[in-house]
DNA sequence: GTCTATACGTCGATAGAC
DNA sequence: GTCTATCGACGTATAGAC
C-alpha cells in the first residue's frame, strides 16, 4: 500500500491537525448522509463544513480522496457493513446490511459513484479503494461461508470463493435495482439466494 | 414520458439532420468503445468527432443525454445484450453477454457511470434510462425463466421475478468485480448460480 | 434547421501571502 | 495551516450567420 502520499503526514504530534481533519470528516459525513452524492463539489462541501475549499484540499489531497475518506470512515463507524456475528447465514448478514442502507441512502449513492469511478482510468484513489474493498469483503464472506458449511447450514458442494463473489454481486446489484425502483423484489431475491444455498434437508 | 423535450424534433423529413445525428452517434460510439468513460467531456467528444461542442448540444440537448444515446445505440446494434435464443438457460445467456462485454470495456464503464448517475437526484435522463432498462431486462429475463421452467431446465419452486432480479443483479455485480480484479471468480460464480437454479434430476 | 462564436458561472487544482 | 487569487477546463446558454 506504500502509505499515504499526499497527507500533512501526521508523524510526530500534529494532534491539532489530525483532530481538525477528523472534525472536517465528521461534518462531511453528516452532509453526505443527508443529501446524496449530488452537490458534491469540493467547494460546496467546504462551504457546508465551514472552511474554504483550499483547506479541504490541504487535508485530503483531492476531491476523490475526500470522498473515499468519507465512505471509509462511515463504514468504519458501523453505519454500514455486516456485523461480525458468525451465527447468521451469509445472506442474512447481507440482508441486515441492505436494510440499514435504506436509511443512509446518500452513502449508498456515494458507494456507487466511487465504484463507477474506479472502473475508469486515471482515478487511482477510487480504484485502490474499490479493489481492496472487494478483496476484503470477498475474503470475509468466503470465511463466513465456510463457517456456515461446517455448521451444516450451507450445502457443502459449492466453492466458498464463488459463493462469496456471487452473494456480494447479488447484494450490490439488488441494492441498485431497489434504489431505482422500490418495487424490485430485493427481499424475495435475497431470500431465494438463501434458499438455493441452504443445505438440503437430510 | 411526455416525449422528448429538447430535440430538433425530427418530425417530417429532416433527413439531413437525422443522418447527421446518426453520423455523430456512430463516431461517438467508436470513441467510447476504444477509450473508456474517461475523457468524456462534451468538448473532448466534439473534438474527436470533428464538430464543435455546441453542435453536440444542438443534437443531443445535454452531455447526459448524449451518453444515454451512445449506450442505447450501441446496445441496439447488438454490441451488447443477450440474443433472443430461447433455448439457452438464462444464466448461459448472461454469460455470453459478459463475455462479449470484455471486448468493449469502454461501454461497460459507460453503463456503470450511467447507473451510478441515475441514483443521484437531478439527473432525469440517466434515471429514466436506468429505470426503464432494468424494468425491460427484468421482464425479459422473467419470461426466459418461465420458459426454462416449463422446459424443465430450471426448478419449478422458485419465483421467476425473483430469479430475474437475482440473476441480473449477480451479472452486473460480477462484471464490476471482474473489471476491478480479473482474478475474481466471475465464471465460477455464474456457473454456480446456474447449478443452483437447475432443476433437480428426477 | 444547422451550426459557429462567444460568453457565463462553476469546477478542481495550484501558488503564494500571512 | 489556512487564506485569497488565479488558472484552464468544464457544461450550459444564447445570438446570429448561413
Amino acid at each position: 500500500m506504500s502509505g499515504d502520499e499526499h497527507q500533512p503526514a501526521p508523524r510526530g504530534s500534529y494532534a491539532k491537525g489530525v483532530a481538525r481533519r477528523q472534525e472536517i470528516l465528521d461534518r462531511a459525513i453528516e452532509v453526505f448522509a443527508q443529501r446524496g452524492s449530488d452537490r458534491t463539489s469540493l467547494r460546496a462541501i467546504a462551504e457546508e463544513v465551514g472552511v474554504t475549499h483550499a483547506a479541504l484540499k490541504h487535508y485530503f489531497g483531492s476531491l476523490e480522496e475526500l470522498l473515499v475518506a468519507v465512505y471509509q470512515e462511515s463504514e468504519r463507524r458501523g453505519d454500514d457493513e455486516p456485523s461480525a456475528d458468525q451465527d447468521e447465514t451469509p445472506v442474512e448478514a447481507l440482508r441486515r446490511w441492505t436494510e440499514s442502507n435504506r436509511e443512509v441512502q446518500g452513502l449508498v449513492q456515494l458507494y456507487s459513484t466511487l465504484v463507477a469511478t474506479a472502473l475508469e482510468e486515471g482515478h487511482p484513489a477510487a480504484r485502490e479503494f474499490a479493489t481492496s474493498r472487494f478483496a476484503r469483503v470477498r475474503a470475509d464472506m468466503a470465511r463466513r461461508v465456510r463457517h456456515s458449511q461446517e455448521a451444516g447450514r450451507i450445502r457443502a458442494d459449492v466453492d466458498p470463493e464463488a459463493v462469496a463473489a456471487l452473494v456480494i454481486a447479488a447484494s450490490d446489484g439488488l441494492q441498485t435495482q431497489w434504489l431505482l425502483d422500490a418495487s424490485a423484489p430485493q427481499d424475495a431475491a435475497l431470500a431465494l439466494l438463501d434458499q438455493l444455498l441452504a443445505a438440503p434437508r437430510a
